[in-house]
DNA sequence: CTGATTATTGAACAGTTGTTCAGTCGCTGT
DNA sequence: ACAGCGACTGAACAACTGTTCAATAATCAG
């Protein structure tokens, strides 16, 4: 029933909410700016979703079977949001910044599916071994999300328009370019990070 | 006469904006929230600061002064963010996301840092060559901000405390890892992500 | 067609928002 | 002592907030 008709006024309600809470934020965006959005009235927004936080919800939900369902292997899901539409990225963005359930959640199981998949990339030698296979796990996703979250600042210096394609490709293929060849020729600076965790835990 | 007095009770008004600004958001904090965490009446934040905008902007100041102050090279600085007291580091990540002018022009100040010392490591041989040495500034900065914006994820599949130095360090050193020796030991991705490349502009 | 269910609205509500203003307090120079 | 000045406040303002509710329009089963 809702996926049959999703052209109705509550997904256009929804596809607005998913815009103006990426732009301007949760908390800075109003009912009655949706509603205007959606060309609705604000009544109507409460009536199909109870309340602004269960429109939120709805959205999270929205964002979350986006990309779930967008890829399988986790480098895929990955070229998924990178190309997904733009308000989907903020959203997403926004989402994480304000520390949502359903953000948190995702962000667990990307790191989850991360790790799994660097584990086989380990075992059939296209992965260099770790000495802490969580926290380059972790670290790795948090990466990937770094340019969607910054995807404006990192956008503007590389000149293009930070929703183009281009754009965005030109910067995963830097990072994939430190990730191959690694960016420091010599161990110094890991030594010294090093280092400062033994110290850190004597 | 500001610096000299820095316990006034316009010190404890910023230091409050900077803290609820960080966590709420900006558009979710309310000037009265300001003035009840700082102890004053609301009427007195505006007497200093004019508006809510002018306290978000003396944020800003305060924010950018703290970091420059802090380091002369580029991962130094980077050393003295990740180490900042919390509520800098949560107000830094909410201006990134929100755009602010102060925080787009210190992100610009990072990479173009950054774009430097990284030319004087391939000159004097411990950084590898680029094929796009702006690219590579922009996301190394990005992926350098990366734990800074989304801490609260990292934190907690990190096990530990989001604001404990350790769990900060785990991360940080298994990135550096990477940046070392590399994630990946064959060019599989590379080569196929610069294909995607070629293919964007024929 | 009738009846019932759903979609949709306008008006109104109580509370919060940023901001204003007249006025009080405490200090400092003369 | 007294005038001046900045820090500081309580009360109030208009605008906006999320939400409620009765009433209307549309849809659909029988």
């Amino acid at each position: 029933m809702r996926s049959a008709s999703d052209l109705t006024a509550r997904a256009r309600i929804r596809d607005a909410a998913l815009a103006r809470f990426g732009t301007d934020g949760i908390a800075g965006t109003s009912v009655r700016a949706v509603a205007a959005d959606a060309g609705v009235s604000p009544a109507l927004v409460v009536h199909h979703f109870g309340s602004k936080e269960g429109l939120r919800q709805a959205c999270d939900d929205y964002v979350l079977d986006s990309i779930r369902s967008g890829g399988e292997a986790a480098t895929e899901a990955l070229g998924e949001i990178l190309q997904a539409a733009t308000p989907v990225r903020r959203y997403l963005a926004r989402a994480l910044l304000d520390d949502t359930p359903a953000a948190g959640a995702l962000f667990a199981e990307i790191v989850e599916r991360t790790e799994a998949w660097l584990a086989t990339g380990e075992e059939e030698g296209w992965v260099h071994e770790s000495a802490d296979a969580r926290a380059r796990a972790v670290t790795y996703v948090s990466w990937l999300l770094a340019p969607l979250v910054l995807g404006d600042h990192v956008g503007r210096l590389l000149g293009g328009d930070p929703a183009e394609t281009a754009t965005a490709v030109r910067g995963a293929r830097a990072g994939l370019e430190m990730l191959t060849h690694g960016l420091f020729a010599d161990d110094r600076w890991l030594a010294a990070f090093t280092a400062i965790g033994e110290r850190t835990r004597p």
